[in-house]
DNA sequence: TAATGTCCTACCAAAATAGTAGGAATTAAT
DNA sequence: ATTAATTCCTACTATTTTGGTAGGACATTA
C-alpha cells in the first residue's frame, strides 16, 4: 500500500498539474485546498523539487508549480520518488534492487512470479500520468 | 512491498507445495531447509492453517501439509492472508476496502488510475498458483 | 505415561510512518 | 533599507508496524 504522504504528494501534484503554466501557488494553499497538514505538506514539495519534478519561487506571489508538463509525470516516477519500490520483493526490484538472502536468483520460481507481477503494474503506473489523474476528474 | 513474514509464508508454502500428497512436514524441517526462524514461522503455518491453506497433524509423525493441491492456491490468496491489501490505496482494495477521508470517490482521478492498477496487478497474482512457483524452479 | 509435535498467549526491540517545532534563507514590495 | 512573505532546513516526537522471542498448554502416538 501507498503510505498517506503518497497519497498526499498525489493530491497536491493534481492540484499544481490543474494550475499548470499559471502563476505558483503557495503551499498553504495546496494544504487548505487539499486538506493536507502544512508542515508535512512543505517536506514532501521538498523532495519533488529535489527531483525537479517540481519548482518554487520564494518570497511574495512564491509558490511552486510542476517544471514540467503533466503530461510526462508518470505515476511510477512519482511513487519512486515518495514511496520506494513498486516491486513486491527487493530482489526484483529495478530502482531500488536488493539481492535476496538465502536464495538462488537463477532458480527461485517466487522471484519469476514477482517479476511478471512488476511488468503487469509497470505497464500501468509508467503509462499513466498526472494529467490522466485530473482529466479522468470529470 | 512485500513483509518478510510473506516471504517466509511463500518459502514454507514452495517447499510443502513440493511435499503436496506425501507425510506431513515438521515446522522445524522447513524452518531449518527454508532458514526461517523458528518460532516465527510456527506463526506464520498458524495464521495459514486458520484459512484452510493448510491442515496440521500434532504428535509423533505429525507436521504440516497443503490442505487443496498447489495448483489451487494463487499467489493473491497467499498475499491477502499474511500481507494484507494487494491494491494501492485503501479505497480500491476489494477484499480491506475503507474509504477515503476528503474525497469524492466518483469524481477522484487518483482512485480511477489505481483500479486500473491493481486490476492489472491481479490479473497476474490470481493466475499464479504455488505450482507455478514450484514448476519455475527448474 | 512419556515423547513428539502443534498451538496459544504474551511480550519485546527496532524500524517505519506521520507528523510537529522553530527558525534560517531568500525574494519582492514599500 | 526595511519589512513582509514565502520557501527551506534541521531536529525532534508519538504511534504503528514489523520481526521476532519465551514459555508453556494441548493433543497425539507409541
Amino acid at each position: 500500500m501507498l503510505s498517506k504522504k503518497t497519497q498526499y504528494a498525489f493530491r497536491a501534484l493534481a492540484h499544481l498539474a490543474l494550475n499548470y503554466g499559471k502563476d505558483p501557488v503557495r503551499i498553504s494553499t495546496i494544504a487548505l485546498k487539499e486538506k493536507i497538514p502544512l508542515k508535512f505538506l512543505e517536506n514532501i514539495l521538498v523532495e519533488l523539487k529535489n527531483v525537479d519534478l517540481l519548482e518554487s519561487k520564494k518570497g511574495k506571489g512564491g509558490g511552486y508549480s510542476l517544471k514540467i508538463s503533466p503530461k510526462k509525470i508518470n505515476l511510477a516516477t512519482v511513487i519512486r520518488v515518495i514511496n520506494g519500490p513498486i516491486a513486491l520483493l527487493p530482489c526484483v526490484s529495478l530502482n531500488f534492487y536488493e539481492k535476496c538472502t538465502d536464495c538462488d536468483e537463477e532458480t527461485c520460481g517466487i522471484r519469476k512470479m514477482m517479476i511478471i507481477a512488476r511488468d503487469s503494474t509497470l505497464k500501468v503506473l509508467e503509462k499513466k500520468t498526472l494529467n490522466d489523474i485530473i482529466i479522468a476528474k470529470d
